[in-house]
RNA sequence: GGGCGUUUAGCUCAGUUGGCUAGAGUAUCUCCCUUACAAGGAGAGGGUCGGGGGUUCGAGUCCCUCAACGCCCA
C-alpha cells in the first residue's frame, strides 16, 4: 500500500532523512562480516582546523557513492570517517584561542585552566603549558570545529557508520602511531642520525622532502674575489648567497672545464675571512652558470650537502636555528680582521648579513661590479613564508627508499601493484619515488603531535646516550616522554647526571597519518576487526598528497604487514572556478556548501560533483546543479504517477510488446551501470541512468499513459503498470547512490525499508518473466512515428494535444509491422483518430499527419 | 629540463577493441497551461572533433609532429 504525498517536493528532506538513517543505523557497519563480505574505504581525514569547501564536497560524494553501490550490492560497508587535528594548523589555533604556549619542559597539571577561551588581548604574554595539557586543550577545542565537520557531512548525506570516528590525536592514534614507530625501529627501518636539515626559521622545525615546494624568488649574482694561495692571481666566483662567505669550505668546478682545470687541488684563501679551502671538481657544477666556478658553503643549498657529502668537507656552519648568523664564528676564522669581520655580521638574519657582506666586500675591493638581479627557484617549507634553512642537527628518519635501492624497487613494485582510478596517477607515484633523495625525516621539533616515545640516558656528566634510547613496552603506549618515566628511573631523575631526559620531538603528521587504515581498523586493539577490514578495499583521495599520504602509507604497510594497504586507489579532481582557475581562498571566488545545500539541496550538490568523471578536474557549476534539483523533481513526480494506479501484482509479467522493450533497454542499462560502479566509474553509471530515465519520462511514459489508465482494456492496462512499477524500482535504486535523499523519500512512499538497504537491481529481475528475445526496433519505430507526429503538430504550431484527423505511414514491411504492434499507443500519445498504411518495399519510415483544423 | 593530462556545438561534457548522417545537457529561438510534473512539455538552429602530416576501404578514435592550457617532479 503506498502513500504519496498529495504535493511531492523536495523541502526538508535531507533533515527528515538524516535523522531517521541515524536512529535506525542504516549505515552500521556488520563487525561480524567476513572479509570476503566487507568493502572496506580508507577516508581522508580531514584537517579540522580548516574549514570545509567545495572541493571536500566533491570528492566525498565521489566516495558515497561508491560506498552505497557496494553497500545495496550486499557488501558490509566499512566507511568511517576521521578527524585530522594532528599538527601545526591546529597548534597554530589552539595558542591563539587560548592565550598558552606549549613547552614540554613544564610539568603536566591535572584541571589546568587556561587563561583565555578565545580573543586574548593583543598585548597577552603566552603561558607555558606541559604538552599533555596542551594536547587537551587542543582536543577541547577541535571537538568544537569536528562538530560543525559531522553537520556538514551529514547534511552532504555521507553514508558514514558514525561509530567508527576516530581523530589522529586521540590516544588510540598516538598508541597506534607509537607502537608502529617503535616496531620499525626495532626492526631498523627508523633511525636517527645527525645531519644536514632542511629548517624552517619561523616554525623553528626540520620538514620533510614532501613538504617542500620550489617558489621563483629574486636574487643577484654578487661576483667576489678568491685569492690563489700560490700568489698566482685570483679567481673570481658568482654566488647569490655572500652572506654566507664565512662558512665556505671550497670552490668547485665542472671536471671537464678546461678554465678551471689546472687548478684543480691548489688551494685559495676567502676574501675577508682568509681562510684557505681547496679547489675541487664535481660535476654537479654548471659550467654556463656564472663563472662556471661556485663556493661550497655548509650550508647554501641541497647542492652544497650533496658536495660537502661527495667530496668529504669540513663543516663551518654559521646559520642557528632561528636563521640568524651565530655569535662565534667557525674555528677557521682566527685572524684579528677575520674575527672582526664576522662580528660585524654575527646575529644578523640573512638578509642584514648580505647587506653588510657587499659592504665590507666593496670597502676591501673584492667584490667586482654591481649585482646581478636574477629570478631563480627556492626550496620553501610549504605552510612557510621565508626560504628554508639548512641546519645540521639531530633527526629520526623512516626509510623509504631513498637511499637504497633494494627497497625503492619493492616500492616502485608496490605502487604497479595498486589499482589505479584513473589509472594514469600511477605515474606520480612513481616518478616521486624514483626522485627521493634521502630517507623520509619524520620528527618535527613541534608540540601539538605524536611525541616521539622513547627516553635516553644520561651519563656521570649528564652527557645524553643517544645512540642507546630508552623504549616503552607496548603495553605503556601512548607515552608522552615529556611527563612519563622510563621504567627503572623515577621523575626526579629527569635531567640530573645518571637520569634521563625525553626526545623533545614529536613526529610528522604523515608519520600518524600513513597509519589511518591501522587507526580506523583497530590494529592490535580488534584484531578480529581488523582482520576483517585489511587491507581495505579502496583509499579515495587527492593526487596531491599521492607522495605523502598515499606513499607514507604504502611504505608504513609495506614495514609492518609486507603487502599493500589497499587494492584501489582513487583519485579525486580539482574543482574548478568558471574561468578555469582552481578555487581558493585567496582568490575570493570559494563558496560556502551549506548555502548550497539550501538554495538546491543536498541532492542536487551531489550530482553536480558525481557527474564528474573519475580524476578530472571539473568547473564549479550552479547550472549542473540546477540540472540535479530537476531530476531529483522529476523522480518524486513519475514516482507519484506510477504509484496513482494503486497496488500492482508485482508477480505478473508485461506482455505489450512495447513494455517488454522498454525493459529490456532497461535491464542493458543496468548492466552498464553495474559494470561502471565495479570499476569505480560512479559518473558512468548516472549518466547512463539519468539518459535512460529521461527517455522513460519523456517517451515511453507518455506512449502508454493513457492505456495505463484502462483505455485498452484491463490486460492492456495490467501490463503497462506492471512494467512501469519495474521500471520505477529499478530506476529508483539506480538513483539511490548519487541522490540518496529523494530516493528514500519515493521509495518510502511504497516500501516499509530503506532504499539504501535495499539490493541493487539486476538485469535478470528488470526482464524477469519475459520469454525469448524482444525486437527492440518495435519500440524505436514507435518513438520515431510519435516523434514525427509531435513535429508536425509543433511545425503547424498547435498545441501537442490537438487532434489528428488521419495519420498515413509508410515503410516498408517491417516498419509498417513494428508500428502495428505499438498502434494503439501511438493513436493515444498522438490523439490520432485513424491510421492508414502504405507499404514500400525497402523504404523508410514517413508520416503524412492530418491535423484536424479548429474551425474549419 | 623530465613526466602526465586536457583540447569535440556559445558553455559544460559523453563518444569503450577504428565502422551508419559526430551525441547529450545547458544556453538561444519557436510553440504548448497537456488530467505525474510550468521547478513542466514539444521542436528548431548551432560543430573544419586544436593545427599539420601519416596508416587504413574507412580516423573524433591509431601513429608522427607542432601549438595552447593545466598539474606533478627536477
Amino acid at each position: 500500500m503506498s502513500t504519496v504525498p498529495e504535493k511531492p517536493n523536495l523541502d526538508n528532506i535531507e533533515t527528515i532523512w538524516q535523522e531517521i538513517w541515524q536512529n535506525n543505523n542504516t549505515y552500521a557497519f556488520d563487525h561480524n562480516a567476513v572479509r570476503a563480505d566487507v568493502f572496506s574505504i580508507d577516508t581522508p581525514p580531514p584537517t579540522v582546523s580548516g574549514s570545509l569547501h567545495m572541493g571536500h564536497i566533491f570528492s566525498y560524494t565521489h566516495t558515497d557513492a561508491i560506498a552505497r553501490f557496494w553497500r545495496m550490492r550486499g557488501k558490509a560497508v566499512f566507511y568511517p570517517m576521521g578527524w585530522d587535528d594532528n599538527g601545526l594548523p591546529t597548534e597554530r589555533r589552539v595558542q591563539n584561542f587560548f592565550g598558552v604556549t606549549c613547552d614540554p619542559s613544564v610539568q603536566y597539571q591535572p584541571d589546568l585552566q587556561p587563561p583565555f577561551r578565545g580573543n586574548p588581548p593583543k598585548d597577552h604574554k603566552p603561558v607555558p603549558v606541559s604538552r599533555p595539557n596542551f594536547i587537551e586543550l587542543c582536543e577541547e577545542l577541535t571537538a568544537q570545529d569536528e562538530k560543525v565537520f559531522e553537520d556538514v557531512f551529514k547534511r552532504l548525506g555521507l553514508s558514514i557508520d558514525w561509530t567508527l570516528l576516530y581523530t589522529t590525536i586521540e590516544n588510540r592514534s598516538r598508541r597506534t602511531s607509537q607502537r608502529a614507530f617503535l616496531r620499525n625501529l626495532a626492526r631498523g627501518e627508523a633511525y636517527a642520525q645527525e645531519a644536514p636539515t632542511l629548517w624552517d626559521v619561523d616554525f623553528k622545525t626540520a620538514v620533510a622532502q614532501a613538504e617542500l615546494e620550489d617558489r621563483d624568488r629574486p636574487g643577484a649574482f654578487h661576483t667576489i674575489v678568491f685569492h690563489r694561495s700560490d700568489g698566482n692571481g685570483d679567481i673570481v666566483i658568482d654566488t647569490t648567497r655572500p652572506e654566507l662567505l664565512a662558512a665556505c669550505v671550497a670552490i668547485v668546478a665542472h671536471p671537464d672545464d678546461e678554465r678551471y682545470k689546472p687548478l684543480f687541488g691548489s688551494t685559495v684563501r676567502t676574501p675577508l675571512f682568509d681562510v684557505e679551502v681547496p679547489v675541487l671538481a664535481h660535476p654537479l657544477a654548471q659550467i654556463d652558470k656564472g663563472t662556471g666556478i661556485a663556493m661550497i658553503c655548509t650550508f647554501g643549498d641541497l647542492t652544497d650537502v650533496i658536495w660537502w657529502r661527495e667530496l668529504q668537507l669540513p663543516m663551518r656552519a654559521i646559520i642557528g636555528r632561528d636563521g640568524r648568523i651565530l655569535s662565534e664564528p667557525p674555528a677557521a676564522i682566527s685572524s684579528a680582521s677575520a674575527v672582526n669581520a664576522y662580528g660585524q655580521i654575527a646575529g644578523k638574519n640573512t638578509k642584514q648579513a648580505q647587506a653588510k657582506m657587499v659592504e665590507l666586500l666593496r670597502a676591501s675591493g673584492e667584490m667586482s661590479g654591481e649585482p646581478r638581479p636574477i629570478t631563480h627557484p627556492v626550496k620553501f617549507f610549504e605552510k612557510g613564508d621565508r626560504p628554508l634553512e639548512i641546519v645540521t642537527s639531530r633527526q629520526w628518519y623512516i626509510r623509504n627508499g631513498g637511499r637504497d635501492p633494494d627497497l625503492r624497487n619493492a616500492l616502485l613494485t608496490c605502487g604497479d601493484n595498486l589499482i589505479w582510478h584513473p589509472d594514469h596517477m600511477r605515474h606520480r607515484y612513481s616518478n616521486w619515488v624514483e626522485g627521493l633523495n634521502g630517507d623520509w625525516l619524520i620528527s618535527r621539533q613541534r608540540y601539538f603531535g605524536v611525541p616521539v616515545p622513547v627516553w635516553y640516558s644520561l651519563d656521570a656528566n649528564g652527557n645524553v646516550q643517544h645512540e642507546s634510547p630508552l623504549v616503552p613496552d607496548e603495553s605503556l603506549l601512548p607515552i608522552d616522554p615529556s611527563t612519563d618515566t622510563p621504567v627503572g628511573y623515577t621523575p626526579q631523575q629527569r635531567g640530573e647526571p645518571n637520569g634521563f631526559i625525553g626526545d623533545p620531538d614529536v613526529m610528522d603528521t604523515w608519520a600518524t597519518s600513513s597509519m589511518t587504515p591501522q587507526i580506523a581498523g583497530r590494529w592490535e586493539d580488534d584484531n578480529a576487526l581488523y582482520s576483517h577490514i585489511f587491507p581495505m578495499d579502496l583509499r579515495p583521495q587527492g593526487h596531491d598528497i599521492i607522495r605523502t599520504w598515499l606513499f607514507s602509507t604504502v611504505v608504513r604497510s609495506h614495514f609492518e604487514f609486507g603487502i599493500l594497504p589497499w587494492k584501489n586507489v582513487s583519485l579525486s579532481g580539482w574543482i574548478l572556478d568558471p574561468d578555469r582557475k582552481k578555487m581558493s581562498k585567496s582568490k575570493g571566488n570559494v563558496v560556502t556548501p551549506i548555502d548550497l545545500f539550501e538554495t538546491y539541496g543536498s541532492d542536487a550538490v551531489r550530482y553536480w560533483a558525481a557527474s564528474a568523471r573519475p580524476g578530472v578536474d571539473t568547473a564549479f557549476s550552479e547550472d549542473q546543479m540546477k540540472v540535479g534539483r530537476k531530476l531529483a523533481t522529476k523522480l518524486l513526480n513519475a514516482t507519484k504517477f506510477v504509484l496513482s494506479f494503486g497496488d500492482v501484482d508485482e508477480s505478473a509479467t508485461p506482455t505489450a510488446e512495447i513494455d517488454m522493450a522498454m525493459l529490456g533497454r532497461l535491464s542493458d542499462v543496468v548492466t552498464e551501470a553495474t559494470t561502471a560502479f565495479e570499476q569505480f566509474d560512479y559518473a558512468r553509471a548516472l549518466e547512463r541512468s539519468e539518459e535512460f530515465f529521461w527517455w522513460f519520462c519523456d517517451d515511453y511514459v507518455e506512449l502508454v499513459k493513457m492505456r495505463a489508465y484502462g483505455n485498452r482494456g484491463e490486460d492492456q492496462a495490467a501490463s503497462a503498470r506492471v512494467a512501469l512499477h519495474r521500471a520505477l524500482s529499478t530506476l529508483q535504486r539506480l538513483f539511490a547512490p548519487f541522490i540518496p535523499f529523494a530516493t528514500e523519500e519515493v521509495w518510502n512512499w511504497w516500501n516499509d525499508s530503506s532504499i539504501h538497504l535495499a539490493p541493487w537491481p539486476s538485469p535478470q529481475e528488470v526482464t524477469a518473466g519475459i520469454l525469448g528475445n524482444v525486437d527492440d526496433s518495435t519500440l524505436s519505430v514507435v518513438c520515431a512515428t510519435i516523434a514525427l507526429v509531435r513535429r508536425a503538430k509543433t511545425e503547424a504550431k498547435v498545441s501537442q494535444r490537438a487532434e489528428v484527423r488521419s495519420l498515413t505511414i509508410s515503410g516498408d514491411a517491417k516498419v509498417l509491422q513494428a508500428v502495428k504492434a505499438g498502434l494503439g499507443d501511438i493513436e493515444d500519445a498522438g490523439s490520432v483518430n485513424s491510421c492508414e498504411f502504405i507499404e514500400i518495399s525497402g523504404a523508410e519510415l514517413t508520416t503524412n499527419v492530418q491535423l484536424v483544423v479548429p474551425n474549419a
